[in-house]
DNA sequence: TAATTACCCACTAGATAGGTAGGTAATATA
DNA sequence: TATATTACCTACCTATCTAGTGGGTAATTA
């Protein structure tokens, strides 16, 4: 399995963050409720969120968290880049990977970076607007 | 990251079989050798691929392994289900997944099972002579 | 001032990956 | 028949990662 809770979870509150959206902010404590996910694990993740600048947090009464972008703007294959390191099938192409030393005559490498490709490439064409209700 | 060691071995030790293939039997102490892979890890490995048909064995003086079928009839995807267990992309598209409450308006399910679907396809789609030098 | 909310740090149980060690069973050859 | 060779089996080990929990502090509003 190549995506992790981690990922997944931030997807799902980027995704209830764009349904619930009414300019104001959101509390993490009620995406929580409504998604059925630990709130502590939660807010280990939405700080990494806010450092990318894909949500604004806001502290105290009346704050929470919100969309800095509209939905259409959200490419679903940056959070989960973001969230999960990478998205590489293999650890060959990671980002920061050391060069193998089979590299230049590797019989599978073309076949694991056009898998990699792929990959990237739907999960770029599809955005946060694209999984709203 | 997604494909681990041992479907990334399985893969290899066929294709080296592939590309040594002169009839006779091939020991895997000589593909350990060429292909810099723990031959104890290795013993661990082959046994799903006898079982699985992939290739066959034989034991003693002269024994080896060797492949069951034509190079081109050994579509990538196969191999790898079987080492790996599983290609999806997320746990509830796991071939034995128990169905999780959130399924019927989950707004995620549908891109990871097209995600899934491209995946296997294009894996599928390739096959061990694609592979060989 | 009190309540609320984001955010930070340390810790943990369980699972998995990637092996290693030490054998046994089957087969060919001398 | 003896020996070497090879597949194959079982148990174990260590490091790393995942998905959390617990206990706070800092910022902000009412």
């Amino acid at each position: 399995m190549m995506i992790s809770s981690r990922g997944r979870y931030a997807l799902r509150v980027m995704i209830d963050l764009a349904e619930h959206d009414d300019g104001a902010y959101i509390p993490m404590k009620e995406v929580a409720q409504r998604q059925d996910i630990s709130l502590k694990y939660l807010e280990k993740i939405l700080p990494q969120l806010v450092a990318a600048k894909l949500v604004e947090g806001q502290h105290g009464k009346g704050g929470g968290y919100r969309l800095t972008r509209a939905p259409e703007n959200y490419p679903i294959g940056e959070i989960l880049r973001l969230t999960e390191g990478d998205l590489a099938p293999v650890a060959c192409l990671e980002c920061g990977a050391e060069a193998c030393k089979r590299t230049a005559d590797c019989r599978t490498l073309p076949m694991w970076s056009e898998l990699n490709r792929r990959i990237n490439d739907y999960l770029d064409s599809v955005t946060i607007a694209d999984l709203m209700k």
